[in-house]
DNA sequence: TAAATAGTGTCTCTTAGACATTATGGT
DNA sequence: ACCATAATGTCTAAGAGACACTATTTA
């Protein structure tokens, strides 16, 4: 019935896997200014970081950055390791993704990969760009990565997987936050949602976010010490309010 | 930078797991008729399916059926194998939770586990109680689970983690229709919803679930072959109207 | 006729959705 | 004066939430 019961506690008996290795894919939203006369709302667009191999197997492929889990080490460690080490940041939103299993997925052997996705901010990138080698790690749109390029492994599918459920985890938790800096405006949260979700429109965004009861409470309005309410007018003439978000994140319900 | 670069596929020169189990976290609603002169509800509660351990380690103790995956198949597939060998199911709402990993995890060794949720209909689980040696596999409710039972492993913490995202998902997606018949009454699909979720208040549910324009897709009125409504009294002297699932499941979103 | 569930009426206040309008400040 | 973004006004129809009320059977 069981087979857990049947195993012996004799680890060398069976044939084991290869390796536990953890892929990221390593989200983050690039803003390049437009070209206009007056002051404009900048082009947005989801980025996802790539390096090139080197090696076989998949040598000259785009992949997904990773490396293999240790024993000591629980795989989101290995993760937030890996992470680290390819972009220098440690505290940003890192999350468990799914596994791949397929037999044959890495020729090497028997490797079940643990994806994960992390969502980078991007100032943080900025400085690692001029360090690293161009060549070898890159920033792609998403669409360009599932449908332009030669991706190793089944990396094509995890990408997919990720954008998916980052559309997803958008529309129902304040991931947007990842993207903006501290204060925000109400246009540049709507961008960011925008960006990552194409389909979402909401007209009266402005009013449903701030003056709705049953979901204000999700940002605030950012004041001074003095309570002096604080605007911005980095991306338009008229200063525009700011906001920061509370840690309130409204329940969602098909029912409700 | 990138360690999987580094790695070699010399696969046997590195520490390597010693297992990749696949535990699964099997849910069911189960229903005891009232005992009251009347035709009634029924209680329902949710429970969790577990095998006492016969073996070191954790002799003796609750654990979540499971299995070691195999180099031939996802483990995806090790999990539904490991399901139909225990429940004797195959098509039944099965998904991935999470991956624990942390080490020492499994006295036996670095075992990388990873954690399924099955939900299963009552109905099918009731020939299996009759084979089975009651002593040995046993339904338990959650709460009971999870605070007075001696569990193998990090199983308190998988069966804690599943019981979240199954509240969640209750609220988010139409799952409530693994625990129910093809076709069932409103009150039915009501108590399942609290059954799973008990702070789950909703005043005017009928109504708001038949009549309002954004989500009266979810279900619809059983109608027989000649288009009449049908009705049952199972649980009523006033017979209900029956409903059956739809397969859309509208999108949740905080900002619409 | 009472028990137990099924379902509707009604009222108020809030929200959705669509569109028009006004506001602000720099070039 | 005009541009680009910010924000409010206004109107209608729909929905939320509360609570009282009626309906249907059968033990």
């Amino acid at each position: 019935m069981d087979s857990t019961e049947n195993q012996p506690y004799n680890v060398g008996k069976y044939r084991t896997p290869d390796g536990a290795p953890a892929d990221i894919v390593i989200f983050t939203i690039t803003r390049t200014e437009k070209q206009t006369a007056k002051k404009s709302l900048p082009y947005r667009e989801l980025m996802v970081l790539l390096i090139r191999r080197k090696r076989w197997p998949f040598a000259g492929s785009w992949a997904l950055p990773g490396g293999f889990g240790k024993e000591s080490e629980t795989l989101f460690e290995t993760a937030r390791r890996e992470l680290m080490e390819e972009t220098g940041v440690a505290d940003v939103h890192l999350d468990y993704l799914n596994v791949y299993s397929k037999p044959g997925r890495d020729p090497r052997g028997w490797m079940i990969s643990h994806a994960f996705f992390a969502l980078v901010n991007e100032k943080w990138l900025e400085k690692r760009k001029a360090q690293d080698d161009a060549e070898d790690v890159k920033l792609f749109t998403v669409t360009e990565a599932l449908n332009e390029l030669e991706l190793a492994f089944d990396h094509r599918e995890i990408i997919a997987d990720a954008y998916r459920n980052i559309q997803q985890q958008m529309l129902v938790t304040t991931i947007a936050k990842e993207f903006l800096p501290e204060l925000f405006t109400l246009s540049e949260l709507y961008q960011v949602i925008q960006t990552v979700v194409p389909e979402f429109k909401e007209t009266n965004f402005i009013r449903k976010i701030t003056s709705t009861q049953s979901r204000k409470g999700i940002i605030q309005v950012a004041c001074d010490a003095s309570g002096e309410k604080l605007y911005s007018n980095q991306y338009s003439q008229r200063p525009a309010q700011l906001y920061r978000f509370t840690d309130y994140v409204p329940d969602v319900s098909i029912y409700t």
